[in-house]
Order: C-alpha cells, then sequence, then structure tokens
RNA sequence: GCCCCAUUCGUCUAGUGGCCCAGGACGUAGCCCUCUCACGGCUAAAACAGGAGUUCGAGUCUCCUAUGGGGCACCA
C-alpha cells in the first residue's frame, strides 16, 4: 500500500508551490490506490498560527485534495499534529542519545553565532563544529548543574560518503563532511524538522516522501538518521520551487499569484487552477493541455516530474480557466459571477445573470471579471460589463447614435420601428434577434444588419465595449429598454446637424 | 566562502543517439468571422546557454565554462 504524506508547517496562507507539491503527492496515491496523509508540522511554536491550519484544510478541499488521514478524519496513526506526538520524539531522541547516535550540547545561541561569524570571518564553511561531541560525563553534570538546558545533535558520520536515490533525480552521492551535527531536539524541548519528521515517515508508515528541493540538501542527514534508528528509507523526491515572473530568486507570498488564496478569491475554477498547476514539471502528453486529473492519474509518474525551477505562466492560467468557465452551465455560471456581480450591482437580481450568462461566459477569463478594472490610483481604466445595469450611469454620446451607413434620419427611422416592436409584443432572445436584425438589414443601403444592430448596442447600453444586444435588453428587461430607446430617439432629433 | 540541483521559443513544455533544418500550448502579430469586446478558425515570427569531446551520427552521452536555483539555523 503506497502512503503519501503532505505536512506542511502552516503560518499563513498556503502558498502556490505547497499547493503543487500537495497535488502531486495527492495524485502519485491516488495512482496507486494508496493513502495521502495530512500531517501539521507545528514544531515550531514561535510561527505556528492555528487559524492558518483551517486556512489549509479549506484550500486543500477547494482543491479537491481530499486527505484519507489527517485533522478532521482521523486515522490509525494519529495524532496527526506533531504538538501532540511530543512524547514520541523525546522518547526517540533519547532513544539516540542511549545508543550513542546523538549528544547533548550546551552551546549558547551566543556561541553559536560568535562561532558562525567567526567562520564567515574567515571563508570556512558555516557549521556546527562538534565542540560538544565527546563530552565526559563529568562536562556533562557539570553544565546541567550550571542549569543549561542542552540541545540534542546528531553525530552524524565524519567521514565517507552518504548515497541516496531521489525519484526525479536519481542516485545522489554526498560527501559526509558536508552534513553537521544537527539538532534533533531543540532545549525548549520540542524536536527540529529532521527528527520529527523521520520519526513521523516511519510510524505512520509513509512509503514516498515528497517534498521541496529546499530539503534535498538535508536528505544525507535525514538518510543516516534512519540508518541509526534502524529503521527502512521511504522512497523520496524533490520537487522545485516555482521562481518569480520577474527578477530573481522563488516566488515570495508578496509576489502576485503567489497564494492560493488569491486565486480563490478572484473566482478561478479549482478544475482550472489544479489543470494548470499539473501543467508545470509534469507534461499530460500527446500534446494535449487541458485534462481532467482522472485523465491525468494512469499517466502520472514521479521519475517524470521536471526538476528544474519554473516561473509561473500565469497568462496560461487565464486561458485555461476561460476554457473552464464556457463549460459550465448557466447555474454554475451565475453562481459563480453573482458575489462579483453583487459588488458592481447590489440588488442584482439572478435571473437577470442568467439571461446574460451565455453571452458572459465567453468573454471571462475569471469571475471577477464582471468587476471593473482599476488602475494604480483607483481609475476605472475598464469599466464592469455589467455597468449598463445602472440606469445613473446611462449617458451615450448623441453623436454616435448614427452611423457612417445609416445616417440620423434612418437611425431614428429604425430606433422608432425597434420601439414599435419592443412595445408591441413579449418577445425572447430569439424573436428579438430576429425582429432587430430585420430592421437593421432594412435601414442601410446594402441589408447589412451591422451599423443598426451596432449603434443600437452602444445606445442601449450606453457603453462603447458592452455584452451583446440582445442580451443586454433581456437583462435590462422591456421597461428600461424601451425608456432608454425613447431617450435615444430624444437625443438623435435633438443633436445638431453636422 | 563551501556543497548540491538545474539549463529547449518571451513563458510552460514535448523530446531518453538517427523519426528534429526540433513538436504543442499560452502570449504576441496578421487575416477571416463579427452589433463592440470576446469566442472560434487560419497563418506567422519565436528555442536546443557556450565550448570541447565520444560517435558514422548528439537537443539527447561525458567534461569544462557561464547562467539560474536551492542549501550550509535550537525555521520548516
Amino acid at each position: 500500500m503506497i502512503r503519501t504524506r503532505f505536512a506542511p508547517s502552516p503560518t499563513g496562507f498556503m502558498h502556490i508551490g505547497s499547493a503543487r507539491t500537495a497535488l502531486f503527492t495527492w495524485m502519485w496515491a491516488r495512482k496507486h490506490g494508496g493513502r495521502f496523509i495530512l500531517r501539521i508540522e507545528d514544531t515550531d511554536q514561535a510561527r505556528y498560527n492555528p487559524e492558518s491550519l483551517q486556512e489549509f484544510m479549506t484550500t486543500l478541499r477547494w482543491l479537491g485534495i481530499e486527505w484519507d488521514e489527517g485533522p478532521e478524519v482521523g486515522g490509525d496513526y494519529g495524532p496527526y499534529i506533531q504538538s501532540e506526538r511530543t512524547e514520541l520524539y523525546r522518547k526517540w531522541g533519547n532513544w539516540l542519545l542511549e545508543n550513542g547516535h546523538a549528544y547533548k550540547d550546551f552551546t549558547t545561541k551566543e556561541e553559536l553565532e560568535a562561532m558562525r561569524a567567526k567562520q564567515q570571518a574567515e571563508g570556512l564553511p558555516f557549521g556546527y563544529d562538534g565542540r560538544h561531541r565527546e563530552l565526559s560525563a563529568a562536562q556533562i553534570a557539570d553544565f546541567e548543574a550550571q542549569g543549561l538546558k542542552p540541545t540534542i545533535r546528531f553525530k552524524a558520520p565524519l567521514d565517507g560518503t552518504t548515497t541516496f536515490y531521489d525519484e526525479m533525480r536519481g542516485e545522489l552521492t554526498i560527501d559526509n563532511k558536508q552534513i553537521q551535527d544537527n539538532v534533533l531536539m531543540k532545549s525548549d524541548g520540542f524536536p527540529t524538522y529532521h527528527l520529527a519528521n523521520v520519526v513521523d515517515d516511519h510510524f505512520m508508515q509513509i512509503t514516498h516522501i515528497t517534498r521541496g528541493v529546499e530539503w534535498l540538501g538535508t536528505a544525507p542527514l535525514h538518510v543516516n538518521l534512519y540508518k541509526a534508528f534502524g529503521w527502512e528509507m521511504p522512497k523520496i523526491a524533490h520537487l522545485p520551487v516555482i521562481l518569480k515572473l520577474e527578477g530573481s530568486g522563488k516566488m515570495s507570498k508578496r509576489d502576485k499569484g503567489a497564494l492560493v488564496r488569491e486565486y480563490i478569491d478572484n473566482g478561478y475554477l479549482s478544475t482550472a487552477v489544479v489543470n494548470y498547476l499539473s501543467n508545470i514539471g509534469w507534461s499530460f502528453g500527446d500534446d494535449v493541455e487541458k485534462f481532467t486529473t482522472a485523465a491525468a492519474l494512469p499517466r502520472f509518474e514521479l521519475k517524470d516530474l521536471n526538476p528544474a525551477p519554473a516561473k509561473l505562466p500565469l497568462e496560461k492560467l487565464d486561458w485555461l480557466n476561460g476554457q473552464y468557465i464556457q463549460e459550465l452551465d448557466d447555474e454554475a455560471l451565475v453562481a459563480g459571477m453573482l458575489p462579483f456581480a453583487q459588488q458592481v450591482v447590489p440588488e442584482i437580481d439572478p435571473a437577470v445573470l442568467h439571461l446574460l450568462a451565455p453571452a458572459m461566459s465567453k468573454r471571462m477569463k475569471a469571475f471577477s471579471d464582471v468587476l471593473p478594472v482599476k488602475d494604480d490610483d483607483g481609475n476605472i481604466t475598464k469599466p464592469s460589463p455589467l455597468a449598463f445595469l445602472i440606469d445613473e450611469r446611462w449617458s451615450p454620446d448623441p453623436a454616435r447614435l448614427s452611423h457612417k451607413k445609416m445616417g440620423a434620419v434612418a437611425a431614428a427611422a429604425a430606433f422608432k420601428q425597434a420601439r414599435q416592436f419592443m412595445a408591441a409584443q413579449n418577445y425572447d432572445v430569439d424573436s428579438l434577434a430576429a425582429a432587430l436584425s430585420a430592421i437593421g438589414e432594412g435601414s442601410t443601403d446594402n441589408g447589412k444588419a451591422g451599423p443598426f444592430l451596432g449603434t443600437m448596442r452602444y445606445g442601449i447600453t450606453g457603453q462603447p465595449v458592452s455584452p451583446p444586444l440582445f442580451e443586454s435588453i433581456m437583462a435590462l428587461g422591456n421597461v428600461t429598454a424601451l425608456d432608454r430607446l425613447e431617450k435615444m430617439i430624444t437625443l438623435l432629433q435633438n443633436r445638431p446637424e453636422q
């Protein structure tokens, strides 16, 4: 049975890179009919933030990543929160101590800092120098008598090499001189990542570890820890980081698009985001870019993941999300748009959105597109596509109520025909389209409805850019549409000759 | 400073020695469609980091250089 885990340290919102790691980890388990475990690494009491755990769980669920064991769902290998497992870590930390694989280190933080400063000044490699590695019982007793609280450090091998196999990168060999005597138990009694991680992965029977490359350097330490415990090491793979779009370095939480929360709040679809994420560092094959997770699973292999760091192609997400939006039924579309539409037209009737939905779906990259676009100073650079619904904002330019292929007289005549039709009968979008097109065709010399429909659309919506005419009229309702049409005719007739 | 990982169009990628004068996608440009904006269709420009080697043959293997990334915490 394959068992994988995602072990975040919740200190804020989930990073998009973590989401991708979680996704691939989850996919690996699902592909093999295995189990995916959520474990919370909160051993850093200074940074841990309980609200963030809720946020992480909400985000994972939004992504469709369900955990089989972990907080809220339980499981046979719990607890799944590290701060509730400290006894276990203490036990195994002591076991290492008793079996000569670890030792107490009484060096103070100040001494460590001084040591590092000196190493830096002398151009030496940074790291703990092993000064307390061979303390005598008397020396230990002496330090303890002074009331010093020790850390427990691992006794790493001093020479030779450590070899392990990374599922993505292949066999890697590291000189043991690069491995330090890392701290396993802090002086506050909490374990460090290294100890907690190894102990938990072992007792939770994890078979595959997938984590970020930032852990690659510590993998040899972990290999040696497993060796010291006499435990079998899980298979391991180190996923690459996600880089800033511009500039250098990996994406930080402040960069645009770095947090999954942004995608949720901006009205992206989780199916699209998941699809998008799986296209970074992995490819479905056969030149297919758009696919479901279910279709991807049989093809997914850890060894096929690209070990190179990648930038997030954000425009590609807009395109993909747009594709997914086009596939939504009207119900889902309206539900998705509603919260944003209410920011534009607070009292908007969902039925109005229903009328507009089919016309809107091809025009949206994300639901937040119903919001106006503003520049840094707060000026609207692109109005909301729903702005035409607001009567107070409606004030078309009379000069634009005719067309070079349809003069003022012809335009006014056509508007009156439209008024006659709309006033006389009930219509739906199709009959309206048929009637207005026919009027339009009669309004120009060449029998093309285009000039009339375009002018009418501008007049009715008052916007150079808006949803299409017929849907817009349906959304406004007959009373408002007729009222505007009436005013258009007046504006046109009262406008000075050009 | 030391160690490790990586390097194909602007970006995400396909490619595991001949099928590649390198394929797809996004983006960009042009054309078509068209009531605006979109959508959709078609077309175009656009890459094997550089240098040595191995080989009949290298994007694919090896080495060096360069560049990018990660690590060297009582953070994870």
